[in-house]
RNA sequence: AGGGCUAUCGCCAAACGGUAAGGCAACGGACUCUGACUCCGUCAUUUCAAGGUUCGAAUCCUUGUAGCCCUGCCA
């Protein structure tokens, strides 16, 4: 058995082999059905892979639904944005778009067929009538005088809704359940208002729209749905659409099963948040790399592979929970360290002099682009007398076990070779500015012909042919200490609040060879992290780096 | 006359009456031309609590406790 298979099944999994092997359903077919409303965050995602995933596991099909009955909330533009994002993750709807809004007939004939069955009703009550009308949480509900209509005149004051007779908000249909009902849900629930809006997609044909909870199990059934997998607040919901399936007489009702939805410790999730975030120039958009949209992932550098991999690894419950970003992290980690070159960039840049290196002499020296895969091949890079290094590369007064250069002490140049320090220059505020060394000819690669060994080995990149490119870090959204150090702030409710300290831009040196990178263009940069070209401020020759996480742990200076 | 759901390690999460998987995180140690990676090791005598049934309980029963959801003509 191989591990793959030694993973134990989700209860949605377990549900299904149960349908399957009672003969409840021959097929498994699922669906993923988005309002069109907004941007499609991490948590869509979830939803995303699990449907499609199941589908694919099942060797059934999978339907990508835009659940548009709402025309008051719904645009085209979010259409686009959705089906790139779902494309994107891979999950493959093949020749099956639908939207909810095509099924709008036959809704209105289901609706029809429940008055003429003497299961719905039009009520003239407003509004705040039928709030009233429906009781509380303890007390039972009111009856609708409009509950004691006839099946005729029902049947013509909805044709006349239909027909545009009467103003918004002054009829709607109601299904005849249960006013004294403990779930709230069946206490009539209203399943047609009426609405003089133009839809997205049906234009002006229809002012009368139909709710959630009477639209979405037609959607299903007449898609031939079968696992109607959605999120847990819809629980209380699942027995108004086994209702509405059983009064309409599907042959094979589908069936809806409930998950948790998983949230994501320390990110902005709110959207009245990230609105303001967006207003108050924060954040430049929705896909900015800060926020966890689908889109501000793709950007940040994320990769299908990773997001796909992190909701494998959170698995489907029942219980709420918060997932470490770190998962996330370490997702993308394992995506990347195999699959992208490992390149020089010095972010805080101090200089390097090799006294002892002929002046002017540029020279080229091999690197592999990725010692764990060597398909990734090598690469040249330029090296010469001045060179930029890290800060925290060199210590005047070296603490214990800090191994890397300070006066006297010797270590490798990756890929090039030995140095040691002589000495430096500090500028007039103390902070060092230049670091002298010598270097050992003999050691030209890396290693030394006398087999002597150095504990540190430093990163660096030619000074006379680097490239300066902008490099964003994003601290602080991944954790809470960061985040105070960054200046974030906090909600009322506890719940991270970005602003402008969130993102640092350094002007980093880089190999010359990154000066051409193209957006999604993702590498690692020596000891600081995955980074991937922005697409959107990259230009031609000066690319724009976001990283995408850090490595797992930077060396922390130990306390003096 | 409220109803529904959930509770297993810091975080996810298996276990379906047969004696607490796995992953993330953390912590040791080895290795290293990235203080990364990799490797090796440690990490729940106990499953929200208290009772009960049973040879045997995270699983069944009872009673509590805590959290989430529901009173849109939103989805």
């Amino acid at each position: 058995m191989s591990d793959e298979e030694r993973v134990s099944k989700n209860f949605i999994e377990a549900e299904i082999d149960k349908d399957l092997s009672e003969g409840v359903y021959d097929t498994v077919h699922t669906r993923f059905p988005p309002e069109p409303n907004g941007y499609l965050h991490i948590g869509h995602a979830k939803s995303i892979i699990l449907n499609y995933g199941l589908a694919k596991k099942y060797g059934g099909k999978f339907n990508m639904r835009f659940d548009d009955t709402n025309p008051t909330k719904e645009k085209t533009e979010f259409v686009e944005a959705i089906k790139k994002d779902i494309a994107w993750l891979g999950a493959d709807w093949e020749d099956r778009l639908f939207f909810a809004s095509d099924y709008f007939d036959a809704m209105y004939e289901g609706a029809v067929k429940l008055i003429k069955k003497g299961k719905a009703y039009v009520s003239d009550l407003t509004a705040d009538e039928i709030r009233e009308y429906r009781g509380t949480l303890t007390e039972p509900g009111k009856k609708d005088p409009g509950s004691d209509r006839t099946i005729e005149e029902n049947l013509q004051l909805f044709e006349e809704m239909k027909a545009g007779k009467y103003p918004d908000g002054s009829k709607v249909l109601r299904a005849r359940i249960d006013m004294a009902s403990p779930n709230m849900n069946m206490r009539d629930p209203v399943i047609y208002r009426v609405a003089h809006m133009t839809h997205h997609n049906t234009g002006d044909k229809w002012c009368i729209y139909p709710m959630y909870d009477f639209a979405h199990p037609i959607e299903d059934a007449i898609e031939g749905i079968t696992h109607s997998i959605c999120t847990l607040e819809f629980e209380d919901h699942r027995p108004l659409y086994d209702w509405v399936v059983k009064e309409l007489e599907y042959k094979m009702p589908p069936r809806q099963i409930e998950f948790a939805k998983m949230y994501l410790k320390n990110v902005v999730t709110g959207k009245r948040y990230i609105k303001k975030l967006v207003e108050t120039g924060v954040v430049d958009g929705w896909d900015d790399p800060r926020l966890v949209s689908i889109a501000a992932l793709r950007r940040r550098g994320f990769t299908p592979e990773s997001i796909r991999k992190f909701v494998e690894m959170s698995g489907v419950s029942k219980a709420n929970s918060i997932a470490d970003y770190a998962a996330l992290e370490y997702c993308i980690r394992e995506d990347l360290k195999p699959s992208v070159s490992r390149m020089m960039a010095i972010l805080d840049p101090i200089k390097l002099v090799i006294d002892n290196y002929p002046e002017g002499q540029v020279e080229m020296l091999k690197a592999a682009n990725n010692l764990e895969n060597p398909e990734l091949g090598e690469r040249e890079i330029p090296f010469g007398r001045e060179l930029y290094i890290e800060r925290e590369d060199f210590m005047e007064e070296p603490v214990k076990k800090y191994f890397r250069l300070f006066p006297g002490n010797e270590v490798r140049l990756m890929y090039a070779y030995f140095v040691t320090a002589t000495s430096f220059e500090k500028d007039e505020n103390g902070n060092i500015t230049v670091v002298h060394c010598t270097y050992d000819p003999e050691t030209r690669g890396g290693d030394s012909p006398d087999g002597r060994k150095v504990k540190g080995t430093i990163h660096w990149v030619n000074a006379s042919t680097a490239v300066p490119v902008e490099v964003r870090l994003y601290e602080n959204i991944i954790d809470e200490e960061k985040a105070d150090a960054a200046g974030s702030t906090y909600d009322e409710n506890g719940d991270l609040y970005l602003n402008e300290n969130s993102l640092i831009k350094c002007q980093a040196f880089v190999e010359p060879a990154l000066k051409d990178a193209k957006p999604f263009d993702r590498f690692q940069f020596v000891r600081s992290g995955f980074f991937c070209v922005d697409c959107k401020d990259s230009k031609e020759g000066a690319p724009v780096f976001n990283r995408i996480v850090s490595l797992k742990s930077s060396f922390v200076l130990p306390k003096a």
